[in-house]
DNA sequence: CTGAAAGCGCTAACAT
DNA sequence: ATGTTAGCGCTTTCAG
């Protein structure tokens, strides 16, 4: 393994001329330079990363915080981690993957304090994240993928819930859905504080109250058996439901099987709408998932770069961003089953077909000016 | 930021008598031990990582090589990730993600070149992987996830696709299931010498040719289209299927939407099993997959620790080992429709049912004894 | 525009 | 059982 030593003695330089070829630290001439440069080809040289990042004191690694306790990753983060390696390794960079999460407080304090990380991604924010204050204390610069609270002097990058929200209550509304549910994270993550559940909540209040229709939000686990129930709670609350809001991919599919198994077809007696999803868990579903697909991997990556620019430059403004996840029609939404004649103007396919529930929405239809 | 100096002045103590505290690499007295702690405790101590690498050649970073060009990782592939890097954490190693697949050649042999991987893993393995050859050249150890053609010396993990296709089939033979197809993944997959494909087909037909069977493979694109093409295919190729079992986690979902539209139903007249599936994903589907539950997180794990193995000790015998998928019967599989009279000692449910597809089960029913 | 040399913080001989 | 010291390979002053 070649040393610049060896570069420096072939080319005929000092070892600080190589070092300037290879960081631009200052000018050199072209001529040097060339020959530098032909004593590394001709060396195969690489830099030892070792040895720079202790002289640098940059170690040219930044870490991706996200616990791994849990059942592994849903495909949103996976996006994210994805996102983020590309964008690192672009840059020249590298991701380390470190499972700590917001209760490993110490564990990322002895991590920190080894530097070995230039700067921290932090995925599965909460409202309230010790590991921002761990970083802080240290000088490592850090983003968040999502939001604490308290975003002062925080830069993040995180998904637009009130315009994704408005946009997916929008679509509903436009094909003429009155009556529609919000199918959110379980009870347990709400009351944690977990960001999105809590977001997605009241943007879908606004958002209602905005087209002058009443909210019903319903809590469900994630899993398909959260979905089932989620889905006979609703029935029970909202018999004349005629669409469903999900943010959940685990219990849209149960909540599809219920619907199912209970005869009501999708989306002709009940249009269903996933939010925050990826394309490809969108498709697994029959009929394919309408659904806010999450911008996963552009998040990962101006993550990524935005945590780069503090390093790297010493970039003081902070950068926060939202992204709104894009609607992208599929399969499982539609006009209401009597929406043709209330709203003949609405878009979307017909299908009135044989009715099942005329009796169920008649509070919907009464409702209707 | 408190240095190795710092803490031995306090100690009064040399330094090298603190690196020994700390490496455990020469036997310190214990009193002189508790001094050393005494002061890392007072001084909130952390070796310094590039430092600590610099010194001793070993950066305590192992890479994880996967490509990440297509359309992100599935279910099972993000397990290994995971299982790797909560591994590579519990062993106070660091797992760096790094975007290298079996074409990405002399990136690799740049990025191994710098010296910051103390070993390797490798993920999404073709027969022939050049990012063998490169780190082999370079000295790096590494550990394959998957397998090559030729395993020489080679330490791997893998799954063991005889046994869990052998099981699979087993189930549904004993069943009573005779007409069973295999849908595996695309003809173009399988061209290039994808492992798994190439060695699921293989295992698929020792299987049922054991139990006396005749095979029948469709390949499938890995979407749900080509899931949905598959069935027709299937159907068309052999009418008197009355089980599946698919290689394909996009597919699958695919194939049971067609079954659906087509009236059959699941597993009344036609049996799914999925094949190296994570457990979070056959729970998504209507009715739940039986499938085979991928060990991706073991494997993970498994493979973190063979290559600390390699790279702590220098342990050079190689470690080759299998895990086969387990079965896990949900509600996809059962008997088919006239198993409950040839074969009463069957097990599982009895739905005879109204029949729909009595005339295409011809061909089986007259195989039968 | 280039060179010389002093570290970066630690490990691992080599001493004793 | 402990101390001394020479690097590890690079960056970055400080000089020219």
């Amino acid at each position: 393994m070649a040393t610049m030593q060896d570069v420096a003695r072939l080319a005929q330089v000092s070892v600080s001329t190589v070092s300037y070829v290879l960081t631009g630290a200052r000018p050199i001439s072209q001529a040097t330079r060339d020959k530098v440069l032909a004593a590394m080809a001709e060396l195969d040289y690489q830099p030892n990363a070792m040895a720079r990042g202790l002289a640098s004191r940059r170690s040219r690694i930044v870490g991706l915080l996200l616990p791994m306790d849990e059942r592994g990753l849903g495909a949103t983060e996976t996006a994210f981690v994805t996102g983020a390696a590309a964008g690192a390794s672009a840059a020249g960079y590298h991701l380390v993957l470190a499972p700590i999460g917001v209760g490993d407080r110490d564990e990322l304090r002895r991590l920190a304090s080894q530097r070995m990380f230039d700067g921290a991604l932090l995925m599965e924010v909460q409202l309230r994240d010790p590991r921002v204050d761990v970083l802080r204390e240290l000088g490592v610069p850090l983003v968040l993928i999502g939001r604490t609270a308290d975003t002062t002097d925080l830069s993040y990058v995180d998904i637009d819930f009130d315009r994704t929200v408005a946009e997916a209550v929008g679509h509903l509304v436009d094909l003429g859905h009155r009556r529609i549910v919000y199918v959110n994270h379980s009870a347990g993550t709400i009351a944690e504080g977990y960001g999105p559940a809590l977001r997605t909540r009241d943007a879908f209040t606004a958002a209602m109250a905005a087209h002058g229709l009443e909210p019903l939000m319903i809590p469900a686990e994630d899993s398909a058996a959260g979905g089932r129930s989620a889905l006979a709670t609703a029935l029970r609350q909202a018999p004349d439901l005629t669409a469903i809001l999900a943010m959940n991919e685990s219990a849209v599919f149960g909540l599809l099987g219920e619907l199912h198994r209970r005869g009501l077809r999708v989306p002709d007696d009940v249009s269903v709408i996933s939010m925050v999803t990826s394309p490809q868990v969108a498709e697994l579903a029959t009929p394919a998932l309408t659904a806010m697909n999450s911008p996963g991997t552009a998040l990962g990556r101006i993550a990524i770069e935005t945590l780069l620019r503090h390093v790297d430059g010493g970039h003081r403004e902070i950068h926060q961003q939202l992204l709104p996840c894009a609607l992208q029609v599929r399969g499982s939404s539609g006009p209401p089953r009597t929406a043709g004649t209330a709203y003949p103007g609405a878009g979307g396919r017909q299908r009135p077909g044989p009715g099942s529930r005329a009796a169920r929405r008649s509070a919907a239809t009464a409702r209707r000016p």
